[in-house]
DNA sequence: ACCTTTTCGTAACAAGCGTTATTATATCGC
DNA sequence: GCGATATAATAACGCTTGTTACGAAAAGGT
């Protein structure tokens, strides 16, 4: 019983994900997460608690919407394309919307005032997340032979998302798709080769 | 004439330059540049103008006292040498300081409220500076034979600071010097090599 | 020793922040 | 239709933000 909300959770939740992609979680005022719900302050409230909480469940419904090229990237068969995947995965979402570039997990709360400590150790746990699966992707790739058995697979996922939070970054200061691609390209040249083939370069 | 100055203006600027590299543009508040400076709020806009230009003076002595790791390691010899210099720089500078991890040139202001475009705008001034110099000194190296001849050097110049700046991110992020050592090594595996020399690899 | 000039520090400004009381409105069970 | 309940919107809360009047204090020139 009682009144029926007049406006669809879900879609509002993607408007302040939005706002908070664009502008961070300190930048983000109340007045503009109105003006990009639709939702007046008092329902935001009541729907999502306080700003903190509605930051939080953006977070969640960015992982799994948008940042989802990261697990998607990690079931690939070799971990050079596992890297691939992160990398054009990065690229791509980073320039999917001109109005929000860059990466919501990067953009979030890299810096800040102490009220935005709690967003910024979220964004990192966020980070160290997957972080950590894709380590333990690669762990299983050297394992399997597909990564050479001296290889610090720590080192490559630390790597593999520098690179990526590198391009939101870039993509966050409007560089444009190709130039981004090029680098994620050029990223994947001194990608480790499997160690049970015989390879042999020759260069003029 | 006139009543003499208490404080240095380098030490003041000193000062509210390490606020901004620790929370960014927007976090930092007057109440705390006058913390860290030790001058009261009427001093501050008398000697250095309002916040936004108090940011770009301290972003100025940043690129000077901070950041030179970048012009000098263009001054090296060889293509390769520069890309280590920029990376190995960024890592030790990122880490340098427990309190102002990364690099005020990615946390200034990556994101924010409208008000903190302008800062936004200069930060990426800065950087588009910084990468338009390595690649010109990457141009130079594929003249000289330094780097093969049909390398592209925008991307190059665009790798490693993207690599630099995913860097910034790790390490405001709390990563250890060392893991991010490893990360800038793995990111020059893959550099070209100078194209006049015979290479032969063979791995089994 | 005065007068001018610059800086100092307190205190205040309007505007914006995140958050919430409060009242009105709409829906459901009976 | 009536009472119970949950949401709507207005309006205000206390606090912090960046910025500035204002009067007191200190320095130099004549």
């Amino acid at each position: 019983m009682g009144r029926t909300r007049t406006f669809d959770v879900n879609e509002a939740l993607e408007a302040a994900l939005g706002v908070f992609w664009r502008k961070g979680y300190e930048g983000a005022s109340y007045a503009d997460l109105v003006v990009a719900t639709g939702v007046e302050r008092p329902a935001l409230y009541s729907a999502f608690g306080n700003k903190e909480t509605l930051f939080l469940r953006a977070l969640e419904r960015y992982a799994s919407n948008y940042a989802n090229y990261v697990p998607a990237a990690i079931e690939r068969s070799t971990a050079r394309d596992v890297a691939e995947g992160v990398l054009f995965g990065a690229v791509e979402l980073s320039t999917r919307f001109s109005d929000r570039t860059g990466c919501l997990g990067v953009n979030g709360a890299l810096a800040g005032s102490d009220e935005a400590e709690q967003a910024r150790a979220a964004l990192i746990a966020w980070r160290a997340d997957g972080e950590a699966a894709l380590r333990r992707r690669f762990e299983r790739a050297r394992s399997e032979g597909d990564l050479p058995a001296n290889s610090d697979c720590a080192t490559l996922a630390a790597y593999v998302l520098a690179v990526a939070h590198g391009i939101a970054v870039q993509a966050k200061a409007g560089f444009a798709v190709d130039t981004l691609m090029a680098v994620a390209r050029q990223a994947l040249e001194g990608w480790p080769r499997s160690g049970n083939t015989l390879v042999a370069e020759q260069r003029l």
